[in-house]
RNA sequence: UGACCGAUGGUGUAACGGUAGCACUGCAGAUUUUGGUUCUGCCUGUCCAGGUUCGAAUCCUGGUCGGUCAACCA
């Protein structure tokens, strides 16, 4: 932790466009050494992973330059959004780690600054009350190759708009009446320029205002003023809003704001492999029930990830290696899943679970005896304190990790071989039993009392095998987790992107595991030895507790398998 | 077909006119009571064509490819 690194000696010399831009601007004096960036997201849904990219950015560089990061709701549109969606959004915010600048903001606190602001406007004769249905705004408008033709109502008196604007507040025009234009130049060849919506009449219960507007300020009307009202030097946003810049800058002009004023930065957002990251997708994922909700860990949101056993330090830590630029990326699942073995690594505990069991039996072991033997919680942790873990006659180990006619380079058990079963013995397998229809139902062996862990002994195996006391395990639920999707990129095909749903991202089954782990709080994370890192998951119930997998441990064996097919 | 943005190994990201580096992945080996971890080594890259320059990933021109933009969404 505390080695310099190459990155921190000589960090001057890769710091990302936003850093440079930011360090610029902190040497020219610009925002008078102010850093304040912000947090935007519309409470219409959960967040997602590409959402704590733009969050441990956005806080990360306020951090770094001992600036700060308001946490403002972007909620203009009172039919989306919810209360639900801003409760879990904070929450997720404050997981991840980050402290936002109380207290929180909302887009709609300035509802009543803004309406200022568009009358302001409108005095300039910068803004026209528009009774265009949007089907002809939208023909209007033109196309990017074609200009668009002027509003027939863009030259009233400012007198008019005045009294229209304040008659559409009040309530008496119907919804999509009128609306309120800005004045800009309808032949633009950016879209964006071409006269666009201020304000849209929506009779709509407003989660935080209530019924007290029925006007509500587009997206391009609010944030900017917002930025500006709250004091932000640095508003980043992704790529899709880089058009939108000249009439971020257009409001700041025409509203006369030559001071302090905000500037708009875009970044190119996360894309991860074997998964989608649109709001609108996600929530098909979950409206169609080809997930449990919003946190089934299989889903690509925070608090997918959280209830799957990812840590807000590992997600960190991905987002920091991810990087910022301006260039479309999509980023390899494998790299997350190199951050949270990391992690789990170091902190997690060891425990011994059989998820696939087939019985063996030491023939030379006496029947009723049982051992505990000492083993070291986490051999990566050098204060690891010791627990038990109990021995006898009959145990389960893994099926795969036997095998009656092995290939070579297979270093577990099969007839006439020794392996070591991990803190305890080695064995040898002497014969097997099967059932009528072939299936092998018990294992015999004999063990070597003089083998046992900690002893001398200059036996050596190639094969170490982990394995549970059947009287002393105890029955657990796991949840099997693998990627969402079959395809690297799901958004990218020709076909629709549930065609790649993997039938075989969840698999529940029944572990047998050691008596440790029972009564252990939701959100703790243990390394299954030699299967993986799982977490206990809210549905663990006295009766029962339930594991998800968050990810494997790194399996070459499998990769020679592969290979050899 | 218009405007804007972008292009460095398989993936992501540095190098700011002077030795193309780092991480992940992959491969090979060492260590190992987890086929894990750790350690060592290796493979693979500047979109193309011109130009400027002693010198170009970097600057200029042209092309190619990719992305974004035509909600009263954000």
């Amino acid at each position: 932790m505390d080695k310099p690194t190459k990155d921190n000696t000589e960090n001057k010399a890769s710091l990302n466009f936003l850093e440079q831009i930011i360090e610029n601007d902190l040497k020219t004096d610009k925002h008078q050494g102010k850093v304040l960036t912000r947090f935007p997201p519309e409470p219409n849904g959960y967040l997602h992973i590409g959402h704590a990219k733009s969050i441990c950015l956005n806080f990360g560089l306020a951090q770094k330059y001992n600036g700060k990061t308001n946490l403002r709701f972007d909620d203009t549109n009172p039919t989306k959004e919810s209360t639900e969606y801003v409760d879990a959004i904070k929450e997720d915010v404050k997981w991840l780690g980050f402290q936002w600048e109380e207290p929180v903001m909302y887009a709609s606190d300035y509802f009543e600054k803004l309406y200022e602001f568009a009358v302001y406007l409108i005095k300039k004769g910068k803004a026209f009350v528009c009774e265009m249905s949007a089907e002809e705004m939208s023909k209007g408008r033109g196309t990017p190759q074609t200009p668009g033709v002027l509003s027939p109502w863009r030259d009233r008196s400012v007198e008019e708009n005045l009294e229209l604007f304040e008659k559409m507040r009040k309530g008496e025009f119907k919804e999509g009446a009128k609306v309120l234009r800005a004045k800009i130049d309808m032949t633009s060849p950016n879209m964006h320029m071409r006269d666009p919506v201020m304000y849209r009449i929506m009779h709509a219960h407003h989660h935080r205002t209530g019924d007290k507007w029925c006007i509500y300020p587009t997206y391009d009307w609010a944030h900017g003023q917002s930025d500006y009202i709250e004091g932000i030097t640095h508003s980043i946003c992704t790529l899709e809003f880089e058009v939108h810049r000249p009439l971020y800058e257009w409001f700041l002009d025409n509203l006369d704001i030559t001071e302090d004023r905000p500037r708009q930065y875009e970044f190119a957002r996360l894309n991860l492999s074997y998964t989608v990251m649109s709001k609108r997708k996600l929530l098909q994922l979950v409206e169609e029930n080809h997930v449990n909700g919003w946190d089934d860990p299989r889903m690509p949101t925070v608090s997918g990830m959280r209830r799957r056993g990812y840590t807000p330090s590992a997600i960190r830590a991905f987002a920091d290696r991810v990087g910022v630029a301006k260039r479309n990326n999509v980023i390899e699942l494998s790299l997350l899943e190199y951050f949270i073995r990391e992690e789990l690594n170091k902190k997690a505990s060891r425990v011994m679970t059989v998820l696939n069991p087939v019985k063996l039996i030491i023939d030379n072991y006496p029947d009723n005896k049982s051992e505990q033997l000492p083993v070291k919680v986490n051999p990566e942790d050098p204060e690891s304190c010791y627990k038990m873990v109990a021995f006898s006659k009959e145990l389960y180990i893994e099926r795969e990790d036997f095998m009656e006619d092995p290939p070579k380079k297979y270093f577990r058990l099969s007839p006439g071989k020794e392996v070591r079963l991990k803190y305890a013995y080695i064995i040898r397998c002497d014969s097997v039993e099967k059932d009528d229809q072939g299936n092998i139902t018990e294992i015999h062996c004999t063990y070597f009392p003089e083998t046992k862990s900690g002893l001398p002994s200059d036996k050596k195996v190639k094969g170490t095998l982990h394995w549970v006391s059947i009287s002393h395990a105890e029955e657990v639920e796991v949840r099997l987790y693998d990627r969402l999707f079959t395809e690297p990129q799901p958004e990218n095909t020709e076909k629709d992107f549930k065609e790649f749903l993997n039938p075989d991202s969840l698999k529940v089954v029944t572990g047998y595991t050691e008596p440790v782990v029972i009564g252990v709080r939701p959100g703790k994370s243990f390394q299954f030895e030699r299967l993986g890192y799982f977490v206990v998951d809210p549905d663990s119930t006295d009766e029962k507790m339930v594991f998800n997998r968050t990810v494997t441990l790194r399996d070459s064996w499998a990769k020679i398998e592969k290979n050899n097919q």
